[in-house]
RNA sequence: GGCCCGUUCGUCUAUCGGUUAGGACACCAGGUUUUCAACCUGGGAAGAGGGGUUCGACUCCCCUACGGGCUGCCA
């Protein structure tokens, strides 16, 4: 069912030693990479928790390089000085940790490589690839605001690209590229296909502010480079600044790695993902109940698919995940879905894990947490309560049975279950409990045995049952329900209930 | 405005010129049942619109509509 293994037929040569592409400052950031080596990166600014859309690139990242033996970096593009807060970066990688995806090595910080980036700005300008230019952002913006009204192309000229040396002011510059202005440029992405612009709408691009800060387009290019980044996976609204970015690598003689460009995630509208819809936040999704695992698996098919493949583990999705599998239009975010997933990865999951997880799940709920009885009365319960959550908020109800104490109060429902003949039903068997033997199959018989002496099927004795020993309606099956308590524990709750 | 990308059941998707257009989630009906579930059986449900190309288009080309992106000395 399972494909052998993919490769992706897109090697790159990489690090050819090429002149500009000579090590300079601090350029070797990453072990050297072994040649054909699978090096991914995914790179969120930090400036909010860690969006699910957001969540879903890096996992297309990190599938791609776990899936083929590689690296999967992280680099945090905290330039904006202002919305970059600490906190924001630690939601982040809390973010990925929670839906457990591991990165290697130190994340990198973009706004602590900025000498860097000025450094090849600065290479640019030596070999002719780049030009000082002296306009002010004010005549910029008064040429804009003019084509604009006429009509015309806002893409700005600078006078200063054929400008000697010697006319040069002493004043500030910022430092452009220069693009070039005839033929075309195509991009063989390997999502969205060949997609070319023609040259002429290109404009010399900013690559150093007049205050010596680099701009972004050049630090992305510089980082992909440095970090030895073979595969660029990110969200489409990238495609067009691909363009861009290829004209820092062709400039620099650097080869430009595999462009995937993905698109972005919906919300259930077809709009675009936003607060409006409720959680946008990954770290939102643990305190709803879901686990990573089955976030996991509905994030990686939302977009992506192979045949008819819906329910699948890591390792299987590694196997076979591939970038031509991912689709090109925009995909929308479904709860019921994810739900579905969820609860069968639950219901797979193992015992041990899946508790700790669930504990994880109640700290983040603000549930209390589990005391060390609890906690083993739990474990032995886990194998009938996973099967039949969808959500950890459904496996706590279910577990009510064992998170309360006696003496049980039931609820109003499983109140009205317990009326006097029911009860009077339950004191005739705690007798028989008391010899039975304690499996599954005794007990079935016990019970069907004192219904039937009055007449009844299992089903008119087991919802008594089920309020006494668990005080509300829903549970896990009455005969697990005992096993897992015990014969002194159910005993004791069937005769609080009768008495 | 210019350039670029997208459009198959309600949703996620399969199809890579020839299929009764398949699967999953959801939904509806029936069955089973110790609750909620789970499970079993069945059902309704799709190629944005219009032109081409072709013996034959969901599939290739063009136009339109709609949605999205880029067009900054933002990231």
């Amino acid at each position: 069912m399972i494909d052998p293994f993919l490769f992706y037929p897109h090697g790159q040569p990489r690090r050819q030693a090429t002149q500009l592409g000579r090590p300079m400052v601090n350029e070797r950031l990453t072990a050297m990479s072994a040649p054909g080596e699978v090096v991914t990166r995914f790179a969120p600014s930090p400036t909010g928790a860690l969006h699910i859309g957001g969540a879903r690139t890096a996992l297309f990242n990190w599938l791609f390089a776990r899936g083929r033996g590689g690296r999967f970096l992280l680099r945090i593009e905290d330039t904006d000085r202002a919305r970059s807060t600490p906190e924001n970066r630690q939601a982040i990688l809390d973010g990925l940790t929670w839906l457990g995806l591991d990165w290697d090595g130190e994340p990198l910080s973009q706004f602590d490589r900025a000498p860097r980036h000025a450094e090849v700005a600065r290479a640019m300008l030596a070999t002719g690839r780049a030009y000082k230019c002296f306009s002010s952002q004010a005549e910029i913006e008064a040429f804009r605001e003019e084509a604009r009204a006429a009509g015309r192309s806002t893409l700005f000229r600078s006078p200063w690209r054929d400008e000697p040396e010697s006319a040069h002011p002493d004043a500030p510059f910022a430092i452009r590229i220069r693009a070039p202005r005839d033929g075309a440029t195509t991009i063989a992405d390997a999502v969205q296909g060949e997609v070319t612009i023609t040259n002429d709408q290109m404009d010399d691009m900013v690559l150093l502010r007049s205050d010596g800060t680099p701009v972004y387009m050049l630090a992305v290019v510089v980082d992909d480079h440095d970090m030895s980044v073979t595969h660029v996976i990110r969200g489409d609204d990238h495609l067009t600044n691909a363009f861009r970015q290829k004209m820092i690598y062709d400039a620099m003689g650097w080869p430009v790695p595999v462009m995937a460009h993905v698109p972005l995630i919906f919300g259930p509208d077809g709009k675009k993902l936003s607060k409006r819809h409720g959680a946008t936040a990954t770290r939102d999704y643990q305190a709803m109940g879901y686990p990573a695992a089955g976030m996991r698996n509905y994030l990686t098919r939302l977009g992506w698919s192979h045949g008819d493949m819906e329910f699948f583990t890591d390792a299987q999705a590694m196997a076979v995940f591939d970038l031509s599998g991912i689709n090109r239009s925009p995909a929308r975010f479904d709860l019921r879905k994810l739900e579905d997933l969820s609860g069968r990865h639950i219901a797979v999951a193992d015992d041990a894990a899946l508790l700790h997880e669930f504990e994880a799940f109640l700290a983040a709920s603000g549930r209390p947490a589990l005391t060390a009885d609890q906690h083993a009365v739990l474990l032995r319960g886990m194998y009938c309560l996973k099967e039949r959550a969808k959500t950890f908020v459904e496996l706590y109800e279910k577990a009510h049975f064992i998170l309360t104490s006696r003496p049980v109060v039931p609820d109003d429902s499983a109140a009205a279950q317990l009326d006097t003949v029911s009860r009077g039903i339950l004191s005739e068997l705690t007798p028989q409990l008391q010899t039975a033997s304690w499996d599954k199959d005794s007990l079935e018989e016990s019970v069907t045995a004192v219904a039937g002496a009055h007449g009844l099927k299992l089903g008119k004795i087991a919802g008594p049952l089920r309020a006494a020993l668990a005080g509300r309606t829903v549970s896990p099956s009455v005969f697990d329900m005992m096993l897992v308590l015990g014969r002194d524990e159910t005993i004791a709750r069937l005769t609080d209930a009768a008495g």
